[in-house]
DNA sequence: TCAATTCATTGACATTTGTCAATCGGAAAA
DNA sequence: TTTTCCGATTGACAAATGTCAATGAATTGA
């Protein structure tokens, strides 16, 4: 069963789904890699499927491999104390999970949920590492990967910290459109609790900022679904803050 | 008059200030490096001298250059709309500003500016480059470097969303004790708007905070030095949130 | 010395946000 | 169909946090 559903979901790639599959030019680390080098770092991977709301990673465990998304979508949190989580960003085909503490103490920081069905692969850090040694352009792409993930969690950090709901509510729907599901009505897949967590702040508050967005004519929301109509306000609420 | 305290500074270590200066084993990226790669490092450095409160690096210029600080101390902030500031976190000698900007978009994602005289080192990024293309292991201890802020700034954003105003300034509090300053009662040299700023709170609410550890007996305080009294119950403010 | 400035502190109050409990509504199970 | 369950929503209220203004304390400069 599940044998069947990889080679479903590697149909045009057969084992290389790590590298050819990654076609989408700048975003690609693996763009860089020899084919020889590929094949060293695919020859041991392992294509594995997620149901929805899956534990892909867990926070605290050993972090002995990175992972790349092939398809689906996925949530990193990190978890705090009692049942507190924080939704990091989502990440969905082609990602890269990385960081966290590879190459330190090799422990995960954070945990991956599968918000849909996920499939990827799971590629041992060792083979990262010699790649990083063999090959400067990797490194360097690497470099840039950690550097993104870097700022865009800094932002993350200055919004969280320095605005109220409204603000945080708008980033986020903003966020969701215009990274993640590039579509205007979008299908969050998502709970409102999930949503709430995204933006630091409780279910509760979150519903109510909603609401007044709709009752504003800002959004539509039917279900999972949001539908932003007046993206400028949005704009204007996230910069006031 | 610069000169000269450029000169002092570098009363032991000459031009090499970057290499031989940082010798703490395990946390110098630079000890990997051989010495014609050290020269080549070194030859174009400049060393500049700052008096407190100066900026030495600032959002939203152009990020061309990595720095070392050789001597004191400086904060690193995000500045948002409005004068509001985060402070992200302090570094002091032998500390290594990279990241924010460098190898992807090249503008500086953050400010840091001196809260003592400072001296450091500027690095054309140029060079950075380089290593990191001939030395693998250099590009090894940049990765490192990141995913260790990375990691850092994780930690900083949950405690920050997760917790209330007193769990965030005990984190604060042992943070400056354990991994800054190094000292029990220690003298931060900060103003009560940075502290807060720190902590991702208004200065009055701080203050208010801070006269409760008072009262408490948890710590004792006298203009800029703070002592803490009663580490464990700090432990515990912070685990409770 | 005295005025002027800046930072720290305090109090009163408003606003924001969270908590708790109840209700609603749809989907799954019996 | 009916029951059950779970997520979404709402309201009332409490707690946390911010805002504003006044005061105090220390420092600087005239």
């Amino acid at each position: 069963m599940e044998p069947r559903r990889i080679e479903e979901a590697c149909a045009n790639c057969k084992d290389r789904c790590c590298a050819r599959c990654f076609n989408d030019g700048d975003d690609n680390i693996f763009n860089c890699l020899t084919t020889e080098e590929l094949e060293l770092m695919v020859k041991e991977k392992r294509h594995i499927h997620f149901n929805a709301g899956e534990t892909i990673l867990k926070q605290n465990t050993s972090a002995s491999h990175i992972v790349c998304i092939k398809r689906g979508l996925a949530k990193i949190m990190a978890e705090g104390e009692g049942d507190k989580k924080l939704i990091l960003r989502l990440v969905s085909t082609h990602a890269i999970l990385t960081g966290g503490g590879l190459f330190i103490d090799e422990v995960r920081h954070f945990t991956v949920q599968a918000v849909t069905e996920v499939d990827c692969c799971f590629i041992d850090s060792d083979k990262i590492y010699e790649l990083v040694s063999s090959n400067s352009q990797f490194a360097f792409e690497l470099l840039k990967l950690n550097n993104r993930q870097n700022i865009q969690m800094l932002n993350n950090l200055v919004g969280i910290t320095q605005k109220y709901m409204p603000g945080r509510v708008a980033d986020l729907l903003l966020y969701l459109k215009n990274e993640i599901f590039l579509a205007n009505p979008f299908n969050t897949r998502l709970s409102r609790q999930e949503l709430a967590d995204m933006s630091g702040m409780t279910m509760e508050s979150f519903i109510r900022i909603l609401k007044e967005f709709k009752s504003s004519n800002i959004i539509s929301v039917d279900g999972s679904n949001i539908h932003i109509l007046d993206e400028e306000s949005l704009i204007k609420i996230s910069k006031k803050g």
